[in-house]
RNA sequence: GCCCCCAUCGUUCAGUGGCCUAGGACACCUGCCUUUCACGCAGGCAACACGGGUUCGAAUCCCGUUGGGGGUGCCA
């Protein structure tokens, strides 16, 4: 793979699960290693060791694998606090940064005291506060001048300094926050392209002035990431997706039904679409070759879930049906009519393919060939058996006359197909709708006679008798 | 409050000064196919937020307004 010098990272912080924004940007991510045989970097940011839940890592990792997104080398932020400790003495050191012992309430305080800008305001600067309790790091921000950098996908970027407060670097723990780190590692893994979401742009100031003071004066001209923010997901009502109030777990789509396939299709729509202007549903392949990081979109993108589902029907109605049968397993075995026979369901498969948009709703096409028919609502009911006096009375007719020629005829999709339409002519009517209904108490579904025939003569047959006494 | 970002059909992507009477896809609507549904096919609805510039010419460039969003932690 590393066979360019382009080195990206995807860095979440195991705080929850890998959400579709966090999904998107490792995806994006790994597109551009894909493109250019760069190297892609799992680094794991966890340096807030309350909200950290280590167990949440093999979740990121079973995600990340299940959208096939693959990484060359992993770290873990919590295995390399001592260099980002001796990074912030260095800053100590050399006056760059200094002690404070103001608590979180003082500095509240003081800005509303202040009624000016917000933050903290340099009260201990130049106090020469020493370790102990309650004491943190500060960095020390220039008052003046104008931090800035360029965007790949936003153009340039102008921070005033003046606007910028001496931020924690290190907390009252002796633990570095994530800015620290975040430079430190950036630097230090030769990290050459950084893409991430559009929330994290206001600390690119802060993230650059500390890789600056950690190249020191002699290395200055080492070159900074090429910074790409990608557009937020945003949900219908343009917010951030959250995580309370969105559907956004990937686990969960995993878990509904979603082959990855689609939802990594799906998720490079949002602020990104191929070069050549070709169909939005193709091998991942055809997508990576003409990825690049300059041609995604700034404008937030909806997550439209119903474009999801398109994309998805489209990737089951792609797969062999084989593969369809073997992916659906997982969704067979509990279902509201409990689990379904793998050899009926490999019998009928090709049917109910065609018509699911999600894995799941598979086993409910055969519902009523599994267990007992629906209860029809009495619209259907009506719309399908009739309203009126002469229409109920054909179509009790027909069920009398069907359920007869049942009784002794060959048992197979023909022959049923036979009996059912033979009826028909003989009436001049229609009759697939009403055994339908009969049958599977629904207007719709797979084709009726292969399942039909793979239920008991006597069901059948009880079943339109039922049908007929209802009318 | 302060800082930063964004602005083309309902949604998404296209359009980078003339090829735009603005294109594709999803959604929606109509028909066709089909003794169900779905698929497929044909068609339809529907957008350059507003106001100023710049220019022979602006969806495309500049400024402003409005609207939306993100950030503003000893979270990331």
């Amino acid at each position: 793979m590393a066979d360019s010098p382009i080195r990206v990272r995807f860095s979440p912080a195991p705080t929850g699960y890998l959400h579709v924004g966090g999904a998107r940007s490792a995806l994006f991510n790994w597109m551009y290693a894909q493109r250019t045989g760069g190297t892609m970097v799992l680094r794991v940011e966890d340096t807030d060791a309350d909200r950290s839940r280590p167990e949440l890592i093999k979740a990121i990792h079973d995600n990340l694998a299940w959208l096939g997104i693959t990484w060359d080398e992993e770290y873990l932020q919590s295995d390399r606090f001592d260099q980002y400790r001796a990074a912030a003495q260095d800053f100590l050191d050399r006056d760059l940064a200094y002690r404070c012992d103001c608590s979180q309430d003082d500095v509240k305080a003081r800005f509303e005291a202040s009624g000016e800008q917000g933050g903290y305001d340099g009260h201990c600067r130049d106090r020469n506060v020493q370790p102990g309790e309650g004491v943190v790091v500060r960095f020390r921000t220039p008052d003046s001048g104008v931090t800035a950098y360029d965007d790949i996908i936003r153009g340039r970027v102008e921070f005033d300094n003046a606007t910028l407060e001496d931020f924690v670097i290190v907390r009252s723990s002796g633990v570095p926050l994530f800015h620290v780190a975040n430079a430190y590692d950036d630097l230090d893994m030769g990290i050459t392209h950084v893409v991430r979401g559009e929330d994290l742009v206001n600390t690119v100031p802060r993230v650059l002035l500390l890789r600056q003071a950690m190249l020191g004066p002699d290395r200055q001209d080492t070159p900074p990431p090429v910074f790409a923010h990608l557009p937020l997901i945003v949900n219908e009502k343009r917010q951030k997706l959250s995580k309370r109030r969105d559907d956004v777990s990937v686990g969960d789509y995993a878990a509904r039904g979603y082959l990855p396939e689609a939802m990594r299709n799906y998720l490079l729509t949002l602020g990104w679409g191929p070069r050549d202007g070709g169909e939005e549903i193709r091998p991942i392949e055809e997508l990576v070759a003409q990825f690049d990081l300059a041609d995604i979109n700034a404008a937030p993108a909806f997550f439209d879930v119903k474009k999801l589902d398109h994309f998805n029907a489209e990737y089951i109605r792609a797969l062999p049906v084989e593969e369809y049968i073997e992916r659906v397993q997982p969704f067979l075995e509990d279902t509201d009519v409990g689990p379904i026979d793998p050899d009926l369901f490999g019998r009928m498969a090709a049917f109910v393919q065609g018509r699911v948009r999600l894995l799941s709703e598979s086993a409910s096409f055969l519902d009523w060939v599994v267990g007992e028919p629906r209860e029809p609502s009495e619209k259907d009911w009506n719309k399908v058996m009739g309203n009126s006096e002469e229409k109920l009375a054909m179509t009790g007719n027909v069920l009398d006359r069907v359920a007869e020629r049942l009784a002794d005829c060959d048992w197979t999709p023909e022959a049923l197909e036979a009996v059912v339409f033979g009826v028909g002519e003989e009436l001049e009517t229609k009759t697939q709708m009403s055994v339908r209904m009969a049958l599977s108490g629904a207007r719709s579904g797979i084709p009726l006679f292969e399942p039909m025939a793979e239920l008991d003569r006597h069901v059948v047959i009880g079943r339109l008798r039922a049908a007929r006494a209802k009318l």
